[in-house]
DNA sequence: TGATATATGCAACAAAGTTGCAAATCATTT
DNA sequence: AAATGATTTGCAACTTTGTTGCATATATCA
């Protein structure tokens, strides 16, 4: 674990600090997605809100995290999958939200479905998000 | 237009106010959605950041807008169509977000197609965003 | 027109995000 | 292992965004 956190930050060429370190640890814990509030719960107020705001940034810059849209005025990140690179993702997934625990989950083998756009309207990206009850909320 | 602001207030059960025909009118002449940021600017400073915020509020509980979600932290707003009632939302269609202008636009024939969610998972409301170049940015 | 309910604006506050800068930490070379 | 230079961090101050309580103003309806 500890050597493929450092493994992931140098391969991105960012420095290995503690902050990283740890943020990057529990985006690999999670298997959902994090806003910046749980973020700064989960390390327990140990490092500065714009620390945390500054590693957030440059781990979307390097292709590390993306985001993911919300209804609901709060951005959320998730780790992206080993071929995204530098300014061009593939994380054509679908996320889900469940509205029980309110967690946000990747459904890494659920391709997002093309649709057919009207006359004049070029997609270069799409975002699926659905809204439900996931499966330890159901059973 | 104004008999038609009135009509729709009345409809949902609002008092005929300034500031709600104001915000309603602009959300009639807009095509596309509308930030809070954004209705601020076009009425000029006129009302109360508190009004707007209450009136969004209003709107969107008696489902005469509905939100989409977006990946940058700005709570975007747009009208629903007739058959959304209180509560109840048919608001299944494709939004579109142009990455020229940043526009939001509903694309009100392209309905959301239905993905199959691995076992155990239930959903209840399905978002689709596209991002992309707009009909008029493209020409 | 007057009574009542509702909406508005103000003030004060809370939360979320940004920027500049000095001190601390990291990577690298010797 | 220590020194150097580049990067990162934490602090402070600030801006933006959103919320709440309350007195005043406005809309609705009899």
């Amino acid at each position: 674990m500890e050597i493929e956190i450092d493994h992931i930050l140098k391969k991105n060429q960012l420095s290995v600090t503690g902050s990283r370190k740890k943020i990057l640890e529990l985006f690999l814990q999670s298997n959902g997605a994090l806003a910046h509030a749980d973020i700064e719960k989960k390390t327990g107020e140990k490092f500065d809100r714009v620390t945390v705001y500054r590693t957030l940034q440059s781990f979307l810059d390097k292709g590390i995290i993306h985001t993911i849209p919300t209804a609901d005025n709060s951005i959320r990140y998730a780790l992206c999958k080993d071929d995204c690179s530098e300014g061009h993702h593939h994380d054509n997934h679908v996320h889900f939200v469940c509205s029980k625990c309110s967690n946000t989950i990747c459904l890494d083998h659920v391709t997002v479905p093309t649709v057919k756009l009207p006359a004049g309207f070029k997609a270069q990206e799409v975002q699926m998000v659905v809204n439900g009850v996931c499966k330890t909320c159901l059973s």
